[in-house]
DNA sequence: CACAATAAAGACCGAACGGTCGGTTTTTCG
DNA sequence: CGAAAAACCGACCGTTCGGTCTTTATTGTG
């Protein structure tokens, strides 16, 4: 594979988003090259000839989940008013992966912070950075909502990060460990209104 | 194996014992008989002589595992004085384990979760018991409460009980994903402030 | 259209997997 | 103490693992 061909090209993204719900269904352990080739259609051969290994695919795949979850999130930004209204867009457009999922199988930090955190250290390092990403959005949302005055001067936005992206994650664990996606909204109800009680008096 | 000796029964606890931190570390699938052999001390045979399966001994492992996180739960509770008072002692004990964890590896519940929901529907029913046992303890401590009058009458204990173990989940996910318990420590604040506004007026 | 380059197939590899079993050691108990 | 029972070992089993490589099919290009 010195070259690639337009094929060659399409096959490798199809591979790509095809593996990318095994891996995040199974986790990276659990997802056995078997399994890969059935979802692919492509037997093993034809797999390497696009990846060096089922690691490589692995982060590709997990690179691949997260940019559908991100978009989504990124998507609920659009025509937002204030810090507020930001905030509850990006809660609620998270939970709807409780009954739709961006990709299935749940959200891909979690399930690869969960299995990777002990024993991967180059998957447990990305998701991190994902995890970072939507605290920095976060952070970035408070800023702003603290210069226009909307904010009380006092909200922390790292304790507000570390909340908002915390509740979601388990509300989604509790929502697919029950297959009940009541779970989740009962918590987006909760952040929601405590998000609202972040506003300066009088505005 | 007809029936079973005094070293025979010790020796099946120790195997239990030294199993459950490994598959809590690594999962169920992530965790081989070689991992179990060296934790253990003892040989294939020796391990076999014992459990049927690896899944057997798994599945016990998780029990032993969650017993360690249930009594330290159910500890947090002893004299306590109200739903608020027991409440946020139930929060802080579970915080605990961000720091110094009831066993290796994170909650039992969520790591199982994570990794069952989708592929083995005996041990996600396992971890969907244990979270159950939890939401009745709140809902129990709500109940009181409200009876008792400490607690305002609209207290939704579903609604509580998703919101405290959803965010207590997702903060130790954070907190383990980032080898940071600040994480956990801010959830908490939020969440025992929150437990706090609860209470009827005037008590 | 020819021919070079790329893609895909699938037989094959050694290692590791979960699990079995016959033999040996250790424990138990009359 | 002696015999029966239980515990334990470790060689061995068939299977599957991730990965390699040669061969064949397909594709892009002068």
């Amino acid at each position: 594979m010195v070259r690639t061909s337009v094929k060659g090209a399409r096959t490798r993204r199809r591979i790509v988003e095809l593996a990318a719900p095994v891996f995040n269904r199974q986790g990276y352990v659990g997802a056995s090259l078997r399994d890969l080739v059935e979802a692919t259609g492509l037997e093993k051969g034809g797999i390497y000839n696009h990846f060096g290994s089922k690691e490589q695919l692995a982060l590709e795949a997990y690179d691949f989940a997260m940019s559908r979850v991100t978009s989504a999130l990124a998507r609920s930004q659009e025509g937002a008013t204030g810090a507020v209204d930001r905030l509850t867009r990006m809660i609620r457009a998270f939970a709807v992966s409780a009954r739709r999922p961006s990709i299935e199988g749940g959200c891909p930090i979690m399930n690869t912070a969960i299995e990777a955190d002990d024993t991967h250290p180059e998957l447990r390092d990305r998701a991190r950075e994902s995890m970072t990403l939507w605290h920095r959005l976060v952070g970035r949302i408070v800023k702003d909502g603290k210069s226009s005055g909307e904010l009380r001067a006092d909200v922390d936005p790292y304790a507000l990060a570390s909340t908002v992206t915390g509740a979601l994650e388990g509300a989604l664990m509790l929502a697919r460990l029950y297959d009940d996606p009541a779970h989740m909204d009962r918590v987006v109800d909760h952040l929601v209104a405590y998000v609202a009680t972040l506003r300066s008096e009088g505005t």
